[in-house]
DNA sequence: ACAAAAGTGTTCTCGTTACACCCATGT
DNA sequence: ACATGGGTGTAACGAGAACACTTTTGT
């Protein structure tokens, strides 16, 4: 039944970007896809909105089935909505970006979707319209990472310099100077060295580093965009 | 009918948050809605996607069906999904975000909407949640005016640079120094001195310029984010 | 002649860039 | 002892910020 004479309904679903960094690389976590069709198909987490949530819960929820995590950073992208996009039936697709710590992942993944982590370079073929909205959640994380200073979202409790600079480094897809990258994200105040090294990566072994997320939610919760002239 | 087991359909929108600069203010256009709930009140421009467009299709025609207009710049912002939004029927909007330019519109309007252009600051108390998509709208034009300099969408073919540096005051809602403000602007290349001037403002009067449309296609149309490190 | 807005130039500061060597350690 | 990756300093440059006086012209 519909109050508002005549004007058809239609299915909402969301797809979830999730991105993840294993400390080396940067990269999605794909699933599966259980039903037809194209069942069987790599895509993008998703799910319908149900008729008592709002997209950003339907993501939530989603979100938690796949991983179990509750609190991720999730970010609205855009609407999904060519009329054909889903050859069985109307769906329009509310797409999120995810960022989650892949440690904290691994220890609660379901196994009921068939989830793998892809190298953000290096992925299937998606069902779909799903390879256009990893674009395009790909430059909304540049976008965040410019702005929105440390990506603490995605690293791990302790990481250090080389780390994240190679985090960087795989968001722009660039290399990065070594001593300009540590004199900037320092200069910003939001990173607290520890006493001892990560021996992972090399002989001397580097400094693990937290988030000081005091001075992060102080300094740099609601920066704006500025026109760089005053 | 629905071919995806028991998922239920819900009734999608879109809402259009108009901007325009009259040469002295930045504006929105509001309607009077037209029908029940709410019928009478101020209300953006909208209207229901149909089953064979897209959300952006539709976006362009209901800003046709209201300006007249075509072809203008239309911008996808968020979607508003809270379910008791709309309280006669489950309905999640998309809402866009348009810039126009006054004149052309003026000439064209529809007197079906007893529409009716406010200043950005001043106007009033709109239906459901459409004043939280005029916020959202208006903290998006701040970030389109800082990466993609002169507004022209906004602009009348002519216009001078005391006009010019009142739009981007309102945007932002600051003063600007008039030296950096010129120095900037001009520095990008992209306005053409005409020879002759408006007199309208002041006893001197102020020079027009034009859009040099040509370098700005070359120079900022697909302006990337960056982090500010190399 | 004067009021009112338009137009213009210089200095300082600070953030970004480019660039090369020493350090700590396990083997 | 040496190979490997980690860590650090400095000089040059450019963009933004601060700041005040002259120009034009209608009345």
């Amino acid at each position: 039944m519909n109050r508002y004479s005549s004007q058809k309904k239609l299915l909402a679903a969301v797809d979830c970007i999730i991105f993840g960094f294993d400390g080396q690389q940067l990269k999605i976590l794909l699933i599966q896809r259980g039903f037809d069709p194209e069942k069987g198909k790599w895509s993008l987490m998703g799910g319908y909105v149900q008729p008592d949530e709002s997209c950003n819960e339907a993501a939530s929820c989603i979100l938690k089935e796949l991983t179990g995590l509750e609190g991720v950073y999730l970010k609205q992208l855009q609407v999904f909505s060519d009329p054909n996009r889903d050859p069985l039936e109307r769906t329009i697709s509310v797409t999120y970006f995810a960022l989650i710590n892949i440690h904290d992942y691994e220890t609660q993944i379901s196994d009921d979707y068939h989830a793998e982590w892809f190298p953000v370079n290096k992925f299937p073929k998606l069902i779909f319209d799903h390879n256009d909205m990893v674009n395009i959640a790909r430059k909304q994380l540049q976008h965040e990472a410019a702005i929105h200073p440390v990506l603490f979202e995605l690293l791990p409790p302790r990481f250090t310099l080389p780390q994240l600079q190679g985090l960087y480094e795989g968001i722009y897809n660039t290399q990065l100077d070594k001593r300009n990258f540590t004199r900037k994200l320092l200069s910003t105040g939001l990173l607290t060295r520890q006493s001892d090294k990560d021996k992972q990566g090399s002989r001397k072994g580097a400094f693990f580093y937290k988030i000081n997320k005091k001075a992060f939610r102080q300094n740099y919760l609601q920066k704006d965009f500025f026109l760089g002239i005053k």
